[in-house]
DNA sequence: TCTTAATCGAGACGGTACGTCAAGTCTTCTC
DNA sequence: GAGAAGACTTGACGTACCGTCTCGATTAAGA
């Protein structure tokens, strides 16, 4: 999460649990207030912790929530369902209701606006949040090409472009049926989705 | 745009050019400062123009910046290239060209954002912004369908929800590319994802 | 007391009463918390008025006490008791019942122990308490020698020298009484204050 | 200096070098930065030593200042100049001297105007440095009533109050010419002002 | 020589106030 | 009556110290 001094042996050990309920008085604050409202001194409250020991673990409230938001998005897994289309119904089902959530649907797209601006919280985001997931296109990918669905991949530099195409479809889909449209990617929508996914516009 | 009082023929009339230059000087702030630290007194600082002229225009930040922002995405045209394929291609490539500029990037995802917890503003993006652009896909249907490229749709609530996915995947992918991958929506990457979008992962 | 921008003509002009309310504040202030645990937050709350107010008009909170002790000192008098012994008296004793007062004591040495590090402080209580009350000195010197008590100054840079060495005994001696050995300056010391004043310790 | 818990005969004991570090940082803290810029945590680093170190042996800046300020005052002497006149001469320009030193002018004043809200406080600024320094006007008279100068005093009691008064007039004449009035405690005045302290104004 | 106990450094802790800034409203004068 | 100017209240910002605490490591004196 945030790097502490490596070289500090001595000295008071910063509380273990302090991370736990400054992360968990985040999410709180966000479902309440939203982003734009949020505020480091309310959390700090909330976490019963002071407002100098959030600011000297965080940099910000864009890291913090970055920080919050990306622990939601550790517990996504790809059960192996049978088929390709039935893991991919599965795992953006699960994408879609953490999307549902209020903490994360406040605070994800507002740090993604603000790291149009800032390189370093673009880095952590992608370090966070995204590159953490692409494992599932990864893993999905080499089930199906086990199973005989997919063809195995000519090289590795197209095999790369192809994860990020597929990450950037499934994930941008989700996120704008879920934020922008405001409708809910439900069952019916996710068959619809995963039917075009693998099959294209004409099938 | 804002509503004006209907009733007002009295008293001295609303300056014509300051909305022009207010919405201007909010896209000339967002690309120098960014969303969370654009302030609306410098918007009117920069529109030579006085905070209670702004005020009595839009209710607030968000507001402005739907509008400021919309204007944007007025210019996107969908011109007749031969086939579906060129047509989506064309247009993606128009959309990503938008999302490149700063104005678009950094206020875009910051109201969609804000509208996670705002009702009236979904509905004023709904209404400035999707629900505009959504003509693009109509109009690529009825053109593909006219060149027998695409079947025609069964009923019409079918038809409704398959502009509705087709809208999100396009946009979604194009928006996670630009702003979350923060890779840029290039030729190459526009072909690949137009071919996935009409054969299928498969194809 | 402080300066506002000279050529401003539009827009909403100060409030007149804020000024006496955050003056009289910062005396109740003082009386209640002392110069050190003042705080220009509480200050502002006492007198109904913002922060940032009370910072557009003082620099800060030795500029806000200097002003506020300052109008202590101007309802000092020398009335004519007939001889200059008894004129002594009387200010003498006038200047101990101010600095009897807890607002009084509680600020004026504060601010003098920070202009030792910052000479527009120093100057400006040189001009608002200093000066201003040199004037009692100048009248009583004049008023002994019309009654023929003092002999006439023989130059005048002399008698510059005479009236500043006359008011640092003066004003000295009582402020020590009371501020350092904090004894109360009355009728019996200042009777044998003036006494020694006047004909020196082996009268 | 400070008071240890007495019944602490076990135990590793004070350092000794410690102490003298702490109070010559605080003399040049307070050269550097005054009185309301020092902070303890400074003062600490700069003796090299730990807050906690400073914290065990001073109840706070005030005592830490008022200690540090006394030893200041110690060095004054009284050397016998063969006349009254003379031997106030010379005790007063060491007072200027000591007056003049930027670690005395600024944490001087500054503890006084705390001692007015702090009872404790200024019993310790009599202890440490009011009645230390009084041997001085004692020592001085009754060298001059040795002399035949100055008569002897009629009781004890009318005694004792004319030496504070002499130390009251004197102490605050050259505390007000130079922290006050801000103008240096030359020889010069130091003449003029003995001459009024002995003869009185008409002198 | 081996406890024993208060010291030492380092630095995190819950707090408070700082001085600044933006939001949104109000007041005055001018066009 | 709209508009420009700018003072107003409110409240969050991020920083700096406060005085307290926890920690592991010294350091002398007494057992």
């Amino acid at each position: 999460m945030q790097s502490r001094s490596p070289a500090s042996r001595t000295g008071r050990p910063r509380s273990a649990t302090a991370d736990a309920a400054i992360l968990a008085a985040t999410r709180e604050a966000l479902v309440e207030l939203g982003w734009s409202k949020l505020t480091l001194g309310d959390v700090a409250t909330r976490a019963g912790v002071a407002k100098t020991t959030l600011y000297r673990r965080w940099a910000g409230k864009n890291e913090l929530v970055v920080d919050a938001v990306a622990e939601l998005f550790d517990e996504l897994e790809l059960p192996d369902r049978g088929s390709l289309a039935a893991d991919i119904e599965g795992v953006v089902l699960q994408f879609a209701a953490i999307l549902a959530l209020p903490e994360a649907r406040s605070g994800l797209m507002a740090v993604v606006a603000e790291a149009t601006r800032d390189e370093a919280l673009r880095e952590r985001i992608r370090a966070s949040v995204v590159d953490r997931q692409k494992r599932l296109v990864l893993e999905g990918r080499a089930r199906a090409q086990d199973r005989g669905e997919l063809p195995p991949e000519p090289d590795s530099a197209s095999a790369d472009r192809t994860v990020d195409l597929i990450f950037d479809m499934v994930a941008g889909a989700v996120v704008h049926r879920t934020l922008v449209s405001a409708e809910p990617a439900d069952e019916e929508w996710v068959r619809s989705f995963t039917r075009v996914l693998l099959h294209g516009l004409g099938g």
